[in-house]
DNA sequence: CAATAAATTGATATCGTTGTCAAAGTATCT
DNA sequence: AGATACTTTGACAACGATATCAATTTATTG
């Protein structure tokens, strides 16, 4: 049927096994052999059996995303980025949903991954946020690469994003636009992003001489609803800010139904500013500005330090840590 | 290291063989015997090795999605079913992007299902709506399962929405609450479930005694951009509509920033009214009327056929159509 | 140049299943 | 009871790659 190390091997006039050694990149085969190997190769349309390798190896070739519930437009972007990283490579990607609450995470995840001989796993927050999950994945020697802010030192490879600083920069870009009052809805607790950026939002604040106020500063989950809630609080207020800078887009659409409630125009009296450049950030009206981290970009580079553990690649992989774009779109305005 | 078959037949003190039987359930196997391996499988915490299955009888337990830039939110959801549908059987789910004008579309997509051994595929729209494609995999005995809006008999099974029937029912939704001048965004002239949304619409619209306005009718391709234009195009005449149909709320949405830009009061002066129920859908102001489809379910559906066809599966499962839901929202108001 | 070390190559076992086919056991029929 | 058919079972080959380890070739050394 289809072609195969045998073939190969007798149209090469070599041993099964130097054909093995040549198209696994090992050492000690001469060039001359190598290249009488390729030759055959090409010349025959060899593809290794997956199946075949990943019972004599022990490897599956396949990598898993682990994650948890994020938004939907989040969860394409990574995959869309770990797929790119995978086309060449021979790796597939497998889909793991996980629930960061639940108390056998740990086991199951580890079960799945011996099950099913997983190669690696990428890892996104909320999960990436859990220490003692990482650290049961390193003592089962199980490899993994992590998505997350950049908080934590990890022995494994990972990708980060800066989300303090894009929080800093969006915050005094909110000041420049001459805003002194403004609001922020804090994110999930669960997640490190959400911690980094409200320090970002409140050390902008100070070192540009502004005044917090802690009846502007709102809890949330970036969900939708609690953005909306937060709203309602703030705009129940005798005086409310010029400004509210949400932790997330969702967040951040809920205050603008809110304020639309209560007829507050947006952004003439209110300006709302959000965080992920959601599909939706676009499309509301009026647009939202909104901090873009480079998703895909990340996910891609964090598939490609994983990849790079296992076979040895070329280009040297490492950890990388992404800049955010701030984006300004309507629904920020210039106060004179 | 891990449990084997050997280890099992040894424990219930028969060959190997035999195990196998019962774990592909297979026939012809004695009942006592049966139970004999079944108990030492628990016993043991036997699990197939799944390369060592899949290099011997050519399957690869893994299925994949083909799809084409769907929007993000459809493409989790489309996932999210098809993992649960895998959850138990032991099947995988991997991901393969595509593009419905590459000319070699077939040839690649046979390719890769012969490298990986793909057991089968689930197709997406508008790749469900290529015949030339399906029957490129029909002749290369490729077993799939469709998801797509119901117009064509296929002889894979298939799973479908009711898109014209949906779209009727919407359009007499908005008759019924007093619009009689109502226009109509059309989708990608590639995808079929289009001309049934816009076949739905006009027959409602007939069936009514409604004139059509083909002012107010305009082409689309789901995207936001073409929703803005469409808008555009329409609020420039000299009467606009009191109500507008978009064939998807990306469209939808765009009609509503194109009729905010032009002072026009929504839903006071103009209902808007979308289909996917997107997440977007929620989050813009106001809240955007619209149509869901089960497509978690769907895809879920679509899953378990195709394993059923290879596995004999218990549960007879046979294609299926879905039912919509009409989800009246705040976008649609009350003509009085 | 012989002796030794290093690089290259291949014969064969092996991974953990399923497939083949024949043997053994049971049931059914004259 | 014996012949026949059917059910149940197992021994062993096979899938297509990598691993082991010994054999061969080539390079280096004194």
């Amino acid at each position: 049927m289809s072609v195969t190390i045998k073939d190969v091997s007798k149209d090469a006039g070599v041993s099964i096994k130097t054909v093995s050694r040549v198209i696994n990149n090992e050492d000690n085969v001469s060039e001359s052999t190598k290249e009488k190997v390729l030759k055959s190769v090409t010349k025959l349309g060899f593809k290794p059996n997956k199946s075949a390798q990943s019972l004599r190896s022990k490897r599956s070739y396949m990598i898993a995303l682990l994650y948890d519930n994020p938004n939907k437009s989040y969860l394409a972007d990574v995959q869309g980025g770990i797929l790119q990283a995978c086309k060449r490579t021979g790796y597939n990607l497998v889909l793991q949903e996980c629930n960061h609450e639940d108390e056998s995470l740990s086991s199951s995840i580890i079960e799945f991954v011996n099950d099913f001989k997983i190669d690696g796993l990428i890892i996104t927050p909320p999960l990436s946020d859990m220490d003692e999950f990482l650290d049961n994945l390193d003592s089962e020697n199980i490899e993994y690469s992590i998505i997350a802010p950049s908080t934590k030192k990890s022995s494994s490879p990972y990708v980060s994003s800066n989300d303090y600083d894009a929080s800093y920069e969006m915050t005094t870009k909110i000041i420049e636009h001459g805003h002194q009052q403004i609001g922020f809805i804090k994110g999930h607790k669960m997640h490190s992003a959400s911690s980094l950026r409200f320090n970002g939002f409140i050390n902008a604040l100070d070192d540009h001489g502004i005044d917090r106020n802690f009846d502007w500063i709102q809890d949330g989950d970036f969900s939708f609803e609690s953005g909306f809630n937060a709203g309602e609080k703030i705009f129940n207020l005798t005086n409310f800010p010029s400004a509210i800078f949400a932790s997330n887009d969702s967040m951040a659409a809920g205050i603008m139904k809110s304020a639309r409630m209560k007829n507050i125009n947006v952004p003439e009296q209110l300006s709302i500013i959000g965080f992920d450049d959601s599909p939706t950030a676009q499309q509301v009206w009026p647009s939202m500005s909104t901090v873009k981290q480079p998703v895909e970009e990340m996910a891609m580079h964090a598939a490609k330090l994983l990849i790079a553990q296992f076979d040895g690649l070329t280009e040297k992989t490492v950890s990388k840590e992404f800049k955010s774009e701030i984006i300004i779109r309507e629904s920020l305005s210039q106060l004179s």
